[in-house]
DNA sequence: ATGCCTTTGTGAACGCGTGCACAAAGATTG
DNA sequence: CAATCTTTGTGCACGCGTTCACAAAGGCAT
């Protein structure tokens, strides 16, 4: 999700659990990577370490899929990889357009893994005309004015935002109204789509505060345990103070912090 | 997701729930752009339209934290933003390495978004000595051969790796055991840490991938309608097969598939 | 053919997350 | 001060996802 995600609750996509949907490209990479290896075939236990899951979990995850194990044996390697390809479309070619190629579109049209798994960039697209023509990762860039027909004639029905955030969601009206279905949102905006419209976004920012938040508590728990007598190990504390409280109006008729608020810098 | 991740069930930090955790940067992001358009308070309500999330779990979030809102009225902008600002810890600032400075980590570092929020990009590490003194996004690119003084001397507890996938997991331990705690994986891997080491993944094939799948479906249900006499609307149907069938030994055994298999491409 | 050993597939229990619905709280108005 | 209206905070129920644990299934050796 990317991390982050905008599930839509879906109505339980052909009885195959969202969470498990979300863990079959884990387990089609460390399928693809045995392949390679003309491993010819692996145990739960074996897949599951290599994806990072619980065994019990993988299990129950194919057999949302079918029955495509022997028992005292395992799976067949090549059989499975054909079945979760299948199952998740990647047997078809994808042709995707990235809008949006600044730093991060560049980098994605540079990117191989994109074409790796049937995924092809069909068109790069940005609104700055002096970007047309460009040529980015051997393609030439187009401007935003062809977008329509670009997914038209392309047949293009998943669509890449790495557009500033102000442009975002009036990219993606776009792109649904020439006929896109699923977009991959890396600007860091809420976009409202349609029923039926697939939103998934990635989003660095959310991610690090997340990591941050676990950060902040681990140094907590820390310095906790040091004050309880444990010796204080080398845990690299952040530096310095950076938001002042805001001391506002409702500042006064809070009720109570969670824990007597831990003695948060507080300048004034 | 991006959504992807790599949740470690971790021990319902200080009450709570790693769910809430991951959409206050949401909140927070849609309180700062009210903050910005000076608007004092926000219901429940208008602030869940923002955050894109149904109000009553909004509030349940928000009660973990403490009782911010002032009932008939809603919360307070400011004072809220500082809360969850503080709760996330972004009262501090964190620095932050990157490793890995190609095409994705070249622009990650020109990202402005990630000074916004108290992380500070503390050096950029690469393994090439031809990177090395080169200016990126006005910062010298320096050797992983320092990788350990610069974690050590910064304070760094947060990592991102923007390595090839081979080298992660390489890089990942000489993070962790210069200090480092926190890490964004950029790279298609799964990482095996230590407890008390939080991954986060942001993994763009695999949301391709997810995407694929929902796509595929929707474009099966709607030719289901079209064959029950629906006239058949321009939905971009991809282009051809890519993948023959393994047709390998397991493959007789198989019991049966999910539901008679749907015709899907298969050539051979 | 028989028995043993390995590993799957799944029933069942549990816990977390979500959303409804409403009582309590406070603001506001008369 | 009392009545009314708005909006919060949360008890509760439900469904999804995870995990345990084990019977059934199949391979393999004897
Ligand atoms: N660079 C990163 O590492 C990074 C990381 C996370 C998120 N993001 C987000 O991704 C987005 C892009 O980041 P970036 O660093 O590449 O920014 P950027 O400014 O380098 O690139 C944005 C590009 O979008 C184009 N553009 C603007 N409006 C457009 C429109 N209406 N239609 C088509 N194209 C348009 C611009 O011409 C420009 O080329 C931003 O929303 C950013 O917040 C970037
Ligand atoms: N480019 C993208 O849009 C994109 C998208 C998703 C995921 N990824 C993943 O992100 C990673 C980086 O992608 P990229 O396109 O920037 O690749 P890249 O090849 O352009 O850059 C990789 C960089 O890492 C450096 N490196 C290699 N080994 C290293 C080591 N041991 N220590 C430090 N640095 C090392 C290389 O010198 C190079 O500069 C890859 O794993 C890729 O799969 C990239």
């Amino acid at each position: 999700m990317a991390t982050g995600r905008t599930h839509r609750p879906a109505t339980r996509s052909r009885g195959i659990p969202e969470a498990t949907v979300a863990r079959l490209p884990l387990y089609l990479r460390a399928l693809t990577a045995l392949s390679e290896r003309s491993v010819p075939t692996v145990s739960s236990e074996e897949l599951a370490a290599a994806a990072g899951v619980n065994s019990a979990k993988l299990r129950k995850d194919f057999s949302y899929l079918g029955s495509y194990g022997t028992r005292g044996v395992g799976y067949d390697v090549e059989y499975l990889v054909y079945q979760i390809s299948r199952e998740l479309g990647l047997t078809q070619d994808w042709p995707v357009v990235i809008v949006g190629i600044g730093n991060l579109g560049a980098a994605l049209a540079n990117y191989g893994g994109f074409s790796a798994r049937g995924f092809r960039v069909a068109a790069l697209i940005d609104a700055d005309p002096a970007m047309a023509g460009k040529p980015v990762a051997g393609m030439s860039v187009q401007h935003t004015d062809d977008l329509e027909k670009i997914i038209e004639e392309n047949g293009v029905s998943i669509g890449v935002i790495a557009t500033p955030a102000g442009a975002a969601q009036q990219v993606s009206e776009r792109l649904i109204a020439a006929g896109v279905t699923s977009i991959l949102n890396f600007a860091p905006t809420v976009l409202s789509v349609p029923e039926g419209v697939d939103v998934r976004k990635v989003d660095l920012s959310i991610e690090l505060q997340i990591l941050a938040f676990h950060e902040q508590r681990k140094a907590g728990e820390e310095a906790a345990a040091a004050a309880a007598g444990g010796s204080s190990v080398g845990g690299a504390a952040p530096a310095a103070a950076v938001v002042p409280p805001a001391g506002r109006s409702a500042a006064e008729t809070r009720k109570g912090g969670p824990e007597g608020d831990v003695p948060a810098v507080m300048p004034a």
